[in-house]
DNA sequence: CTAGAAATTCAGACTCGGTTTGATTTTAGA
DNA sequence: TCTAAAATCAAACCGAGTCTGAATTTCTAG
């Protein structure tokens, strides 16, 4: 049974983020102190840092969560990593014309206005990537499995991005989702069969 | 005739990075605050701050500066782009093995050993993607511009991370460059022609 | 050579993100 | 109801980075 703590623990949780994503989306990233937060959802500073590590994570929460990793290590034997990963990002692809984005939008607009937030959102792909590569050696080798690594997290990324500057420029979620899963093949056909070699609009 | 004031500022500039990279040499980045690099350096926090941006900085100047999309945009006409961009890394492979990278190691060293650093590190050549995607869309299209600016860009960051740790390694520079120069070559076999399925040992 | 003008340096105060402390309140469970 | 654990809090503290206004140094025109 859900205690009391744990709600009222979930409850200032939310309080906090809430808020926190109100005065980001009015006035920036940068132009909100930890302090103001703290008044705004009416706890004391300290408090803030007991729920969250740091204000930025307040907006990266849920962002680069893809274990791409896991995905290519729960893969069925025998099935090329490659086919693994593009199949998950095609289902991605697919629930995405019917989720709700709204909230994910905002905290994506306060992070491409940030640079700083840019940056540590690519941090976070940082670390997955050398996973995934962990991932890969036995596969193709010390090498060329950190190279491959860095080709899908990159792509990865860059599809994620597409898809959510389209949503913050204001493009329906279903026509979203729909570029995104043809660039989600787009993608994959590049890393399986290699950039072309150009001149061919 | 260079100036008494270029001459000093130069010099004052060349202090605080010596000073500097020896403290965090010793003790670590985050082990060593502005104000002793100040101190060492002999001048105020103030005046550090008007020759850096920032402690970031100091370790970052000449990481991530390769302008991909320079390379790109100056191609004799007719050439594929990873045609060009191959020949630029490898160029950079064969000078490497007649290069003095201490001071470089030292730094990566300090780098890696400092996941902020290193985050901050990534977005740095990471920035470069975007530029590499604006020159590339005439020629891919926009969506596979994107895809194929951040595989490459994630490729040749890869190609240089791998060369620095061998390096921080121990191992020697002309052996790195050896193993770079094959890299690199493998690095475009795999962006030209795509990533096998695997099981190849 | 000299008198400013311009650039540089500097100390110190200040803001903000983040940590630590130690006390106080709240909840859980017997 | 009593106690121990957990949560909250105010306040002091640290380091990065900015700002200010004054002092110093270098440059340049007369």
């Amino acid at each position: 049974m859900a205690g009391l703590r744990e709600r009222k623990k979930e409850q200032t949780r939310r309080r906090i983020t809430a808020e926190a994503l109100r005065l980001f989306a009015e006035r920036g990233f940068d132009g909100v102190s930890v302090n103001e937060i703290a008044e705004a959802a009416e706890v004391a500073k300290a408090t803030f840092f007991a729920y969250f590590p740091g204000k930025e994570a307040l907006v990266l929460q849920g962002v680069g969560e893809e274990d791409l990793a896991g995905i290519v290590a729960r893969r069925p034997p025998g099935r090329p990593p490659l086919q693994a990963l593009r199949a998950s990002c095609r289902t991605f692809a697919e629930e995405a014309a019917e989720t709700d984005w709204t909230e994910m939008v905002t905290r994506m607009r306060v992070i491409f206005d940030s640079p700083a937030l840019s940056g540590a959102a690519n941090a976070l792909l940082y670390r997955r990537r050398w996973e995934l590569a962990r991932e890969l050696v036995q596969e193709y080798g010390q090498a060329a499995a950190a190279l491959a690594a860095a080709q899908i997290a990159a792509t990865v990324l860059t599809l994620q991005e597409t898809f959510f500057l389209h949503l913050i420029g204001g493009a329906p979620p279903r026509e979203a989702a729909r570029t995104l899963a043809r660039d989600t093949e787009l993608a994959f056909d590049l890393l399986e069969h290699g950039i072309p070699h150009g001149r061919e609009k």
